[in-house]
DNA sequence: AAAAAGACTTAGAAAAATTTTT
DNA sequence: AAAAATTTTTCTAAGTCTTTTT
């Protein structure tokens, strides 16, 4: 076991983390109820050293389109070609009071919310008012979150972290209460049929038949593979009961089994609690955030750090994705036995939380981060539970990750000549490399690691591409890639690449399986990131993910902004390069259930709007000539049915009106907006259909080029970093306006 | 040197919470 | 007030890359 070097210094003498959580707690709620500023008034202003000012350096880029443009990956093919220029974008209600996000520092907001919060008495709220609230609630729990924060940032803890990492280690002293365990299963009772008759199980079995049957709704329960590996390991657990030593089990097939009663009770203890009284509801939820409070924080060299999932994961039917030969299998609970903790030496090792258990191993090893460990029953991978994404652990990682990607922009042509030049040379395993990782930089592929085909869906990366995952269009030297990706996403994509990068592939294609054959047979993947590091210190394929998606981004935001737009126009550019980023890295999600009636829907809406202003057009014309129109206008029937829903469609209402020339042309106007308003929602929500703007946002995209844009042009950060997100981005927020990838 | 184990990041789905519409 | 839509959080699978073992 590498219980690798201990370490360890002398404890400061401590409390138990718990205790300390909720000291933590109560000091904040106090603070929020009667400000008390003076605490850390020293905050981050201005010491943060991560920001520090770069020059904007003469960035080579030109605004040129060409995707071939030297420093920008090869964009992918646009899903929707459509050109529309969206016309207008205006929002009604204007965000007039939400804090800028510019200079104006956590402090004011600070004041401003302890401020209001003194006028407690709720009078005759008007939506202002009501508005204003929501926000300081938002903010209020960002306060909350930042507040146990540990500014690691500051040159005083730079220099800490600076010694340890010298020594090799990740932490001196760690204390936490150890994760928390599901309850043992409770049997309903109720039962399923067996061929048409209710059967008797035992609790154990029980358990898995409701597993399934609260997947019934689900794609899964549809697959052979799934029903299969459910049926073997359930009938294991079903011959286990000892009635069924001598003859089976009489459940055999999975056609006569009727789990539907079971399903229908889980639907109506589903009922029942969203039946509850708001009050029920809430002493609940009370009491289940006692039973969580003591394994939220951990406490590392001193420092109160937020757990990330405490939870071990419970019993339940395997969930591959893909194609995966193990869905279905039957995950098994998991003890206190099959986990080992890992903790301070000094720190007191928390309390078995399930009686007459103990944990399977305690180490000390102060290399590492995290804090429990167990064993996957299903593929026997290690499961870790480490400190969230707003610990100091996990934002130095996220610092240092976009650090060394920005560190790849001065390398970065370099590489890519000599690449290139590579693409020619005369040695087969060099010219492999050179256009594997053209792929990888140009398409920003993964990069590939071996996979064993028996345990795993069949998914590929840049150095596991076969070759029918390829197409070579030689009229056009285009290639159109085709193959399942993590999490057996599809990536599809058909691009016109460099000549010499067609030539060689299709030569590397040549005389192989089409099935079993890599493409790049001679490069693995640790030849590929030997090479990498040879080029640039610490640099590895994944790099070239960051950097693109980063260098992207941060391009995009500084092309062709306009000035004086809008917040919304701003924000739909913003969307918009986010999108771009997102279809770079082929980052998916499964289209929204009813996304094709809601565009119908809107379209509808659309349609009805441009009627109305093809009306009020006609009526100015008149009005002009006349001065007033009276006109004959349809009444929109009241939202709240008129009874007779009958009446609704065939006789729309009319009622005599009268209109100047210029309430006509203001009411044009407005109509105007709101029809661009509607059509731009319709675009975006179109055109964000399968893609996944979180994961680049979240992963892939230096937070600094979005929070500088924002000062820039005095967009609110919330408007596009939710308060968790804000939180991990905490070293970010203080960047430079000019701040530059 | 190859394989396996270990530790950490990245990923989309699903559940839960919140906001908007009806 | 209910329902629908949207956003946020949670969950845990599935990658990458490093280190250890064979």
């Amino acid at each position: 076991m590498p219980i690798a070097k201990r370490k360890s210094v002398k404890q400061t003498a401590s409390k138990p983390v718990a205790k300390i959580a909720k000291k933590a707690k109560e000091s904040s709620d106090e603070e929020a109820g009667s400000e008390s500023k003076s605490e850390d008034d020293d905050d981050d202003h201005d010491n943060l050293p991560l920001a520090k000012r770069k020059k904007k350096e003469a960035t080579q880029k030109k605004a040129g389109k060409s995707s071939k443009s030297k420093n920008t990956p090869v964009s992918r093919a646009k899903p929707t070609p459509k050109g529309k220029k969206k016309e207008e974008s205006e929002e009604s209600e204007g965000e007039t009071s939400d804090e800028p996000a510019s200079k104006k520092k956590r402090t004011s907001i600070k004041s401003e919310r302890s401020s209001s919060k003194s006028s407690s008495k709720k009078k005759p709220k008007d939506e202002s008012e009501e508005e204003e609230e929501a926000r300081e609630k938002k903010l209020t729990k960002l306060q909350l979150e930042e507040k146990h924060i540990y500014k690691w940032w500051t040159p005083e803890e730079q220099a800490i972290i600076k010694m340890k990492e010298k020594k090799g280690i990740k932490w001196i002293t760690l204390e936490h209460n150890g994760l928390l365990f599901p309850p043992e299963y409770e049997p309903h009772g109720v039962k399923m049929l067996y061929n048409g008759k209710p059967i008797e199980l035992t609790p154990a079995a029980e358990e898995i038949a409701t597993f399934y049957a609260s997947m019934l709704d689900s794609d899964y329960t549809k697959k052979e593979k799934f029903n299969k590996n459910f049926m073997k390991d359930w009938l294991a657990v079903l011959n286990k009961d000892k009635k069924y030593k001598k003859n089976p089990h009489p459940i055999e097939k999975l056609e006569l089994c009727d789990f539907t009663p079971i399903y229908k009770y889980l639907q109506e203890e589903k009922e029942k609690r969203k039946a509850m009284s708001k009050e029920e509801k809430k002493k609940i939820a009370e009491e289940k955030s006692k039973i969580t409070e003591k394994y939220m924080f951990a406490k590392v060299d001193g420092h109160l750090e937020k757990v990330g999932n405490f939870r071990v994961e419970p019993p339940s039917l395997f969930r591959g994705r893909g194609d995966h030969p193990k869905m279905g299998k039957v995950k098994t609970r998991i003890y206190p036995e099959d986990v080992t903790i890992n903790i301070g030496e000094d720190a007191p090792v928390p309390p078995c939380p399930i009686p007459g258990h103990r944990w399977g191993k305690v180490v000390h090893d102060n290399t590492a981060t995290w804090l429990a460990h167990w064993k996957d029953t299903i593929n026997g991978q290690g499961k870790y539970v480490f400190l969230a994404a707003s610990s100091s652990f996990k934002m130095m990682s996220d610092f240092e990750k976009y650090e060394k990607a920005r560190r790849l922009k001065s390398h970065v042509e370099r590489i890519r000549e000599e690449y290139t030049r590579d693409l020619q040379h005369a040695n087969l395993f060099e010219r492999q490399r050179a256009t594997a990782l053209y792929l990888i930089d140009r398409l920003a592929l993964r990069v590939g690691n071996e996979k064993d085909e028996e345990q795993e869906a069949d998914t590929v990366g840049c150095c596991s591409l076969r070759p029918e995952h390829l197409e070579f269009n030689d009229a056009t030297t285009e290639v159109t890639f085709d193959f399942l990706g993590k999490d057996s996403i599809r990536y599809f994509n058909t691009v016109k690449v460099d000549q010499q990068v067609f030539k060689n592939m299709k030569q590397f294609v040549a005389k192989k399986d089409p099935q079993e054959d890599k493409i790049f047979d001679k490069l693995d993947t640790p030849e590929l990131n030997k090479y990498l590091k040879s080029l640039m210190d610490g640099l590895t394929a994944k790099v070239f993910r960051t950097y693109n998606a980063s260098i992207t981004l941060d391009k995009l935001l500084h092309q062709d902004q306009k000035e004086g737009r809008t917040l919304n126009e701003c924000l739909l550019d913003y969307n918009a390069a986010n999108r771009e980023v997102a279809i770079l890295c082929n980052h998916q999600r499964a289209a929204p259930k009813n996304h094709e009636v809601q565009v119908q829907k809107i379209e509808e809406r659309i349609k009805e709007l441009e009627d109305e202003r093809s009306d009020v057009k006609k009526w100015m014309k008149i009005a002009k000539r006349e001065g007033s129109v009276t006109v004959d206008e349809k009444i929109k029937p009241k939202k709240k049915g008129d009874d007779d829903a009958s009446a609704d469609d065939d006789d729309p209402k009319t009622a005599k009106k009268t209109y100047t020339f210029e309430k006509l042309e203001n009411r044009l106007k407005q109509l105007n907006t709101k029809i661009g308003t509607i059509s731009n929602q319709l675009q975006i929500k179109d055109a964000n259909k399968t893609v996944a703007l979180g994961t680049s946002k979240i992963n892939y995209m230096d937070p600094r080029i979005t929070v500088a844009w924002c000062k820039k042009y005095d967009v609110p950060v919330s408007k596009i970093f939710n308060a968790s997100l804000q939180v991990k981005f905490l070293w970010a927020l203080d960047v430079d306006p000019d701040w530059r990838f």
